[in-house]
DNA sequence: TGCCCTATGCAACGGAAGTGCATTATTTGC
DNA sequence: GCAAATAATGCACTTCCGTTGCATAGGGCA
């Protein structure tokens, strides 16, 4: 496609292999999302990247939900919180869908990828197509301090 | 306490079991949370009684779940919503944490108290205090159309 | 009756999500 | 290389919901 560019480097590469179209503003968002391991809201972006402005960064995120390298995060502060999907997730019921623990003492909500969400079992004629699980409590950091 | 009043109704009943002065308001939203068996918010409340304050409304629910005959449903529609605790319910994790269910079509919420939550497994030194589980999809009777 | 405490009603605030539109940047076709 | 088209960005503004402050009304109790 533009063979004369630079070659593409590891944020272009995950953008475009997206069809997310790497402008600044995006690959330093998702540098910013890489270098977090927690849930991010639109305000801690607003506040780390303070010159730009809050619409671009909440259409921004947006676009990364859209596009399927980043999911949203109802973590039950009232806060839509963001973090970016583990590697070939489809955000897929049954598969790739995770818990998040909001810690109470910390108030950081983290991805507890290492453990799926157990089978729900519904009553007859529902039909599930998404689940949300937020555990709340004290996190490992803030346990062990 | 006051033998000289009218013998208190069902619902006079379940306030004053729970300390809730029972006044006029309270009885009448607590009324209509016993007749609707889907969860139900603010909003919802406010357009059934047309007449009353908005904050009277917000604070009469707020009652009801600081004193413990109603819990709060988050259901990530970002609408807060009400239901009424089953008896016996003390809210508690492992005992009382059911799961509610969003219809997508109907757009209501549930209380599906049937099943409770599975045993969620946590990484180590993380403690749960809470749990909330969020099933999104189509109801029983959305189905059945 | 008068006092006190609680409940109620009105108004206003604040945070966050979202939208409309003009401007700027980037492709694409010629 | 230029102009038109398309997409991204920035600013202003709106809306929605939860919440709070404060003044008023009501009900129990001395």
């Amino acid at each position: 496609m533009n063979e004369i560019r630079t070659a593409p480097n590891k944020y272009e590469k995950i953008l475009e292999n997206n069809n997310i179209k790497p402008t600044a503003m995006r690959l330093l968002v998702l540098q910013f999302l890489l270098n977090k391991n927690v849930a991010t809201s639109l305000t801690d972006v607003e506040n780390y990247f303070a010159k730009s402005d809050r619409t671009t960064l909440y259409r921004t995120l947006k676009t990364f939900v859209e596009k399927g390298i980043s999911h949203k995060i109802d973590d039950g502060t009232g806060i839509t919180k963001y973090a970016l999907c583990e590697d070939n997730c489809r955000c897929e019921i049954d598969t790739d869908l995770h818990l998040h623990f909001h810690c109470t003492k910390c108030s950081e909500t983290v991805c507890i990828t290492e453990y799926k969400i157990p089978p729900i079992h519904l009553p007859k004629d529902y039909i599930a197509e998404n689940v949300n699980l937020v555990v709340k409590g004290i996190c490992d950091k803030c346990n062990s301090k």
